[in-house]
DNA sequence: AATTTTCATTTGTCAGACAATTAAACGTCT
DNA sequence: AGACGTTTAATTGTCTGACAAATGAAAATT
């Protein structure tokens, strides 16, 4: 673990980058302790804020955790799917929001994800994801649910059908893919007429995962992706004309 | 923007709370000037160390950039795809080597999302991505190549065929499942018959792309998913022997 | 032996200082 | 007046030294 001295800037992220680079090879396994401040500040030759505003770093990342007392100090920390899942989120989200990703674009990305999960998810269900796809599609049927509550279950239905696939590397990774499109939906308003169409395909995908019949699910989630961006398209279209018009 | 003072410990973490929920509401626009460092402190109260390193777990998240000099200052960063992707590989990564995940389910994750993209592929792909898969497959007939040098030229090739879809969101979604791979795939032993399958396969899925036959493209992926899974399988088999009769 | 006390270690936080960088304001010369 | 160098103010980057808080281990006490 070594920084190069030449680039005197940014200290601190130079030393998490080579504690960094160091756990990702391997060689600071799991649950290891890292010296104590004093001890990197000594061997980096540098102060102790630098070296803390370096583990800050990687413990933004969740790489490391700290804890205070006598036998305290950092330690290399095992990523749990839960951390891993929540800097998914943020990341997706950010990046959809902050480069005027259309929504066309997202919706693709995320229906083609979830076809994938489908057939996995129709082979290996369980009675406690059908019933939280069930449980999420009544609660859509709630007369006074406002546009935003909706869509959170439409985001809960979603995840029980990828966690259905019975693949933890599969419901992280997707995990993005669906939260960061809710702020998108968030922009729709349903009506009364597209969210029972919406609510009717959801019951037509749960009995198809429940039936495990891959086809169908497939089928029925492509004409969801459709509509969902029919949708969308007609709130851009009324939108466009409201400019237009004042 | 208001910070818990019930919650006496990690102060510098509840401030980077309190920034990143301003940023990812929208409360922040993109390249908007955070209040300087001092001005911070005052703001919430802590010392100025304290508060950098509330800005340094930002800045390891992609959220702020930071400049220095007259008009510098800590600034809302636009989240790039680039960064995205390395943050998603570094999860992707950590996650797979920390929890023990099989290369089974690793493998499966990853060929279900590849094939998602296929469809999309056959249908956008341009001269330069066949060009790029043609490349590594030619790369990858090299007699010399190490393994490693194998399974990066295999990343490649597939990253080719993601980002063939045109889709920069899928792209980014895949990249984990993509990268993450290569240091499972490395602990496996290539011999010359079974690298001439895989390249065999690859050369088949990219004339499959390349004559838009999503249905063909996706049986070869399948074949490819398959026939790598049992490499992986004679792996492990063979090292357990090995383990049984030492 | 069990319990309490003390203590050393380590992280968390603070205050103050100086260096490095940068752009704007200022002054000078043509 | 305009172009060009100089100063200056603002801001981040880094350092030093210090104290508080937590925490487990060792020592002392019952």
């Amino acid at each position: 673990m070594k920084i190069d001295p030449a680039k005197p800037a940014d200290l601190s992220a130079q030393i998490a980058k080579a504690i960094r680079d160091a756990i990702m090879s391997g060689a600071l396994p799991v649950d290891e302790r890292l010296p104590s401040e004093a001890e990197l500040a000594e061997k980096f030759s540098v102060s102790r804020p630098t070296v803390r505003e370096a583990l800050k770093r990687l413990a933004a990342q969740s790489l490391i955790r700290t804890q205070r007392g006598a036998t305290g100090g950092a330690f290399v920390n095992r990523l749990k799917y839960q951390d891993a899942y929540g800097q998914q989120i943020t990341t997706s989200t950010l990046l959809l929001s902050m480069n005027d990703v259309s929504f066309a674009t997202a919706c693709e990305a995320r229906y083609a994800l979830e076809r994938a999960c489908a057939p996995l998810s129709a082979q290996r269900r369980t009675a406690d994801h059908l019933a939280t796809m069930r449980a999420e599609a009544h609660r859509q049927c709630q007369p006074g649910l406002t546009d935003q509550a909706f869509c959170a279950s439409d985001v809960a239905f979603h995840r029980a059908l990828v966690d259905a696939a019975g693949n933890p590397v599969l419901s992280y990774q997707l995990a993005g893919a669906v939260e960061a499109m809710q702020p998108l939906m968030n922009m729709i308003t349903f009506s009364a007429r597209s969210r029972q169409r919406i609510i009717d395909l959801h019951v037509q995908i749960t009995n198809a995962i429940e039936a495990q019949d891959a086809a169908k699910a497939d089928q029925n989630l492509s004409d969801l992706s459709r509509y969902t961006q029919q949708l969308a398209q007609e709130v851009i279209t009324q939108r466009n004309t409201a400019g237009v018009t004042k």
